[in-house]
DNA sequence: TGGGGTGTTGACTATCAACTCAACAACGCA
DNA sequence: TGCGTTGTTGAGTTGATAGTCAACACCCCA
């Protein structure tokens, strides 16, 4: 499951409309279309927080895990995470 | 020693001068200096990899690893390491 | 004393990411 | 049949990122 669908999935099970979602992320409603159909990229790291947020409230999940997945969904990478990874050059080396 | 730092000691290892490697890796000159100065951030990852290897190349270094040595100390992650992390659900879990 | 090679700076520009706004279509149902 | 609710689209805005360009200063040495 991609991005997109996984948030429309998500945003159905939670019974929002991108209307309430939107507003409750404070972003343009058809901006939350445009992204569950993949006419623009996943937003920023801040937005999808926020909607880890309101999502795992509604359907009480695990917001920490709701947000690591859907960043990771979204191709990015948590920037804790890369900041952690920056400041150790070991790390990366690690990883490879 | 930081990025900027770190470049101008390695270019003039290579007893490159600014212009010598800034024709090389296709940026203006005066963008490295700047760089050097810490005047502005340091260059895409693009950038940094194209001055890895013209300067690996000089100085009988390895082109992978310098590459990676100059993105981390800029401060960023290798977008191939990022992609890996990204479609690995469980590597970032691992990570945390 | 001036010409070539070096580095620095300020102002400006192009591209892109991350959005917003205005308009409209499709559906349900009173 | 018309009104409310939902979703889609195209065009435009805004701020940040990644640079360029013109001008100048310093050195060296012939």
């Amino acid at each position: 499951m991609d991005f997109p669908q996984r948030l429309r999935a998500l945003r159905r099970e939670a019974r929002f409309s991108q209307r309430d979602l939107a507003e409750r992320v404070n972003v343009d409603f058809t901006y939350l279309s445009k992204i569950e159909n993949a006419r623009v990229e996943p937003p920023s790291e801040a937005v999808l927080k926020k909607i880890a947020r309101e999502l795992s409230r509604e359907l009480e999940l695990d917001e920490t895990e709701l947000a690591d997945e859907l960043i990771t969904l979204a191709g990015k990478i948590p920037s804790d995470l890369a900041e952690t990874l920056a400041r150790n050059p070991g790390a990366v080396r690690f990883l490879r």
